[in-house]
RNA sequence: ACCUCAGUAGCUCAAUGGCAGAGCAUCCGGCUGUUAACCGGAGGGUUGUAGGUUCGAGUCCUACCUGAGGAGCCA
């Protein structure tokens, strides 16, 4: 918005040391306020951080000393005052407030809803809108920001082609998930699960390349780490294979870590993280099979640390991963899975081929599989009989099988749900907070 | 669909089957260095909904509604 000419210059609260002694022009919104007397202490917010201003009665205008001490929480100012440095302040300096134009006032009896005690999961998503402006949140997604940010960098430092694909879909990716419908000019369309069908195509004609973008899940799940709604970095690489993939996943991973504790160590302090978990977080990350695995899980539970015994076979639970991960302290790769818990179009391991060349990421403390990827299969006549075996109409896959006809090569690619990135490096205890607005089970307002 | 828990003031919660309460928020007053400030006062209620038991139900019983956590599925 453009205001009245100013003489003075215009900063923001995260540069305000820049300006020490001098008088400058904050524009912004009143955080919350204390007073004492004939001195309040207005503390100002303009989404880059926190300041406390200072208003002593007998050295500012009546005005401007009633205009304060009437201003109601969250309303929009503009501020003019004197930076000075203080070593009671938390961020090192305050302002010495001279002049407040009040851009809009919140009205007394209805104010903001959000105060800073405690409030309820509920009542904070139903007023998520508002619940972002408080620091806590704004860090997250300041942190959120950066974790795209780096993945950018990362693929692009390597010479990807970020490639996007298509939202809506003919039919199911994978045919495991349930699908949102859409209404498509009186055809039946469906919200995409996953690009990966479609990036292994660009991937076959630019090489490298990845894709970012809003994923959507019909499930009804109802957990800490699910939305029905949300965004999967997915790279895809011709001619890369499942070693190949494991040490691409590994250093992607250790590079967003790294990104995060460089630049966003403050906003970690603000949602308070403990850092040292995260400072291990570097290649070689473990890498044990499917088997290993599976030992590891029946050691537990004939230690009593396992409810359920394991049995070769099968997927694991929630409870499985967490007590994997646990036993190491950064994340551990998970390798040749059994064919049949896992998708269609994965690679047999040529030395066994029950197994699957796929691998998961499963994030240390219980934050469970942040990366599922695999080699894809290259062959078309194999693939024609995983679509057959797993029921899925061939017709709707004949592109994809083109992909096997016309210089078929092995490829291989994985998914991470940044979500689950975030919440993990965060160290926060639901996704919901990872994303602007979540949408969950019983979740779509506002 | 399954298991567990919750629903009382704007918010967070208390109340043995016996007068509906506190803290915060809001408003009024006090305090010249407050750090989720403090002190005094005021307003604010269809106890999720519908039945039932009882002299009497926020409390006990039944059904339903809404939400949270878990399991399953997955990223």
């Amino acid at each position: 918005m453009q205001t009245s000419v100013e003489p003075h210059p215009v900063t923001t609260i995260s540069s305000v040391g820049r300006h020490a002694g001098e008088v400058v022009v904050i524009r912004g919104w009143l955080y919350n306020k204390r007073e004492s007397g004939k001195l309040l202490f207005p503390i100002f917010r303009d989404g880059t951080g926190l300041i406390q201003g200072v208003v002593a009665k007998n050295a500012v205008p009546p005005e401007v000393f009633d205009a304060v001490k009437s201003l109601t929480d969250e309303s929009s100012v503009i501020v003019t005052g004197k930076v000075r440095a203080d070593e009671r302040a938390p961020g090192g300096y305050e302002l010495d407030v001279q002049r407040v134009e009040v851009v809009q006032r919140v009205p007394e009896d209805d104010p903001f809803p959000i105060t800073r005690k405690e409030h309820g999961v509920d009542f904070l998503m139903e007023h998520r809108h508002l619940w972002v402006r408080t620091p806590r949140q704004a860090a997250i997604l300041r942190v959120r920001s950066e974790i795209e940010k780096a993945m950018h960098d990362f693929f692009d430092d390597r010479d990807f082609t970020r490639t996007d694909p298509p939202i809506l879909t003919p039919a199911a990716c994978e045919g495991t998930s349930t699908l949102f419908p859409v209404d498509y000019f009186e055809e039946q369309a469906f919200l995409t699960q996953s690009g990966q069908l479609y990036i292994e195509a660009t991937a076959l004609a630019l090489g490298k390349v990845y894709s970012f973008g809003p994923t959507f899940r019909a499930e009804k799940s109802k957990t800490r780490r699910h939305l029905t709604e949300f965004w999967m970095v997915e790279p895809e690489v011709a001619y890369l294979e499942l070693d190949g993939l494991m040490a691409l996943a590994e250093e992607f991973v250790s590079h967003i870590v790294a990104r995060v504790l460089e630049r966003r160590r403050p906003e970690l302090q603000i949602i308070g993280r403990d850092l040292s978990k995260l400072a291990s977080v570097k290649p070689p990350f473990p890498r044990i099979s499917y088997d290993d695995a599976v030992q590891l899980l029946q050691e537990g539970h004939a230690k009593g640390e396992l409810e359920a015994k394991f049995e070769w076979g099968g997927d694991f639970g929630s409870p499985d991963e967490t007590y994997i991960s646990a036993q190491f302290d950064r994340p551990v790769i998970v390798h040749r899975y059994p064919a049949q818990v896992k998708a269609f179009y994965m690679e047999p391991d040529p030395k066994r081929p029950e197994l699957a060349l796929a691998c998961d990421v499963l994030a240390p403390e219980g934050y469970g599989e942040i990366i599922g990827g695999s080699q894809r299969t290259a062959s078309y006549e194999l693939l024609v009989q995983r679509i057959q075996q797993h029921n899925l109409p061939i017709e709707a896959f004949r592109w994809y099988l083109d992909l096997r006809k016309y210089g078929s090569v092995p490829h291989s690619g994985f998914g991470m749900g940044i979500e689950r990135a975030v919440a993990w490096i965060c160290g926060l205890d639901h996704v919901r907070e990872t994303i602007p607005f979540a949408r969950m089970l019983h979740r779509l307002y506002p």
